[in-house]
Formats: structure tokens, sequence, C-alpha cells
DNA sequence: ATACGATCTACAGCGGCTATAGCTTCAAGA
DNA sequence: TCTTGAAGCTATAGCCGCTGTAGATCGTAT
């Protein structure tokens, strides 16, 4: 029988094979063709697009703009203007995160230093310091 | 009736009614006392329990974790030793996704950058760019 | 006494999967 | 050809950390 199966490509991609059904589910990808047994039979565009979509998650996007980037992909009608603000749009929003993770780490830092040094004489301050949002430097 | 209600909790602390009650449910904080209609009534040692769980939970700790630190707080059996692991487990977690943030905003600035200067007369590249893995510098 | 907001319980839903149960199909070796 | 065992199938429930809903009851100010 030609075509992949769901195993198959699962180890080319991968993408688990439960969590390739469910990208079918999501309607990320469409049923590919079937054997007389109902097994399914994924093309090379089948491999390419959920190579794409395995991408695309890596890079943090959600489903619902994976979707929207492949509408645009098949209608590609001011394709490059929406792919682009979505692509922008993420990197403002990873840029974001990396900001309140180094505030986090610097707050964490804190706590952990506010121990160091006279814990075997007197109660571990981490505790207490972490119940204390007064002392936080910056806000979260 | 003397306590806080469970908005009044609310209030003060910022975590929502409902997450109150499915912090209860979670066993993170136990039922307080009721009045005679059934409605929950706070004490301050409630409110510092809350400010703690609410201030960890803006620290990225699961619950899970949480629990363990009030546990230790409880039962302060070599408390300081385990709360400072936790606390540094946390600290080396954000590092890493702080990491992993900054090779994903790399890579979307260069996918994007591959469509600039030549969106005009060709299809852009963004789409392509996402799909094609082999083209990043870094893995993730 | 009345009105109205706050609270109550119980349960469904979110995203993005993952795991299980109980079956059927495929493909390779004897 | 027959047999076996891996891989596939569907359907459903569970994970985390909440959030939102419905429909009932409670508490308090006027």
């Amino acid at each position: 029988m030609q075509g992949h199966s769901i195993g198959a490509l699962s180890r080319r991609t991968g993408v688990k094979v439960t969590t390739i059904r469910f990208y079918e589910g999501r309607g990320l990808i469409a049923d590919p063709g079937r054997t007389v047994g109902g097994q399914r039979r994924y093309g090379d565009a089948d491999l390419h697009r959920l190579s794409f979509i395995a991408h695309a998650r890596q890079l943090g996007f959600d489903l619902d703009a994976i979707a929207e980037l492949i509408a645009l992909h098949e209608t590609p009608f001011d394709a490059h203007g929406d792919a682009h603000r979505i692509a922008s749009e993420r990197i403002a929003e990873i840029r974001e995160r990396i900001t309140r993770l180094r505030r986090l780490e610097a707050e964490l830092v804190r706590v952990v230093a506010a121990c160091d040094g006279h814990c075997d004489d007197r109660p571990c301050q981490v505790l207490e310091a972490l119940a204390d949002h007064e002392a936080c430097h910056g806000e979260h």
C-alpha cells in the first residue's frame, strides 16, 4: 500500500500519533486517504503540512494562529501582510514573556539569597520571603 | 458577623472568588468557619496563607510545589533545605525558559526578515520559512 | 418587609494534548 | 495459507489551573 502510515508520519515529524489524530479532529489537517480496512495513509503534502504545524508549534504559535497561517497559505489574498502581522505579534509576545521571566528570576534569587549565610542558626527565610510581597522590588 | 467574607478576601488578595474556592477544594487552604447560613468567614491566618499562595503563583510555582512549601511551613523539619531546593529548581527552570525564548525570538526575527524588502513583487517568504525547519540556526 | 448584591453548590469548558480500553487491520515469517 | 504480533482504529476520560454558568440561598441596608 503506497503512502505513509500514521506511525511513519509520526516518526518522520516527531509528532505523536495521537496528536496527529487530534490535529485532524481540529481541522488542521484533512482526513487523508484510507485503506480498505480504514487506516490512514498519508502523502508527501500531508508530511509537509504536518512539518509546518510542528515547527510553528515549536515556535510557540497556538493552534488558532496556525490554522490562520494555513488558511493564508491556501488563499493567499494579502497573505504576506497577515503572515507578517501574526509573526510580529508572536515576537512582541515572546519579548514580553522574557521580560517578565527576568523579573521573576531576579526576585527568586533575592528570596533565596535572603536565606544564605544564616540558615544554620535561624529558621529559613525563604518561606517568609515568599509570603512577603511587599518586599518585592518590581511588580509582577 | 466577624471575619472576612470570601469577596473581601478576594479584594484584599487579588485572588478571584472562584479561585479561592478552587484552592480550598485542592486542599491548599482549609474550609474556614461558616455562618449559620453556610457562607465562609475567614480570619487573618487565612488571609496570610492566601497571600502566600498568590505570591508563589505569581512567581511561577505550580500548585503541587506550593502545597509542598506549605507542608514545610507547618512541619519545619529540615524545612530550609527543602525550601531552598524548591526555589533553586524554579530559578533553573526560569533560566532555561529564558534561553529557549531567546532562541525562539531570534528565529522569528529571521523568519520575518526573510520577507522584508521583497514582499511587493514576490509571494511572502514567511510561510515558507516557517515550514522550513532545516533553515533554523539553533535547535528547539 | 423588601430589594438587591453577595454567596452557595455543582458542573461544564478552555488549550493542547495524553492515556486508556477494547477492538480491528496489516504485514511478515513459517 | 495461516498465524502472530505490532500497529492501527474509535471513543472517552484525564491532565493543569483555573473560569464561567445556572439556579438557588443568604445577608444587609433601607
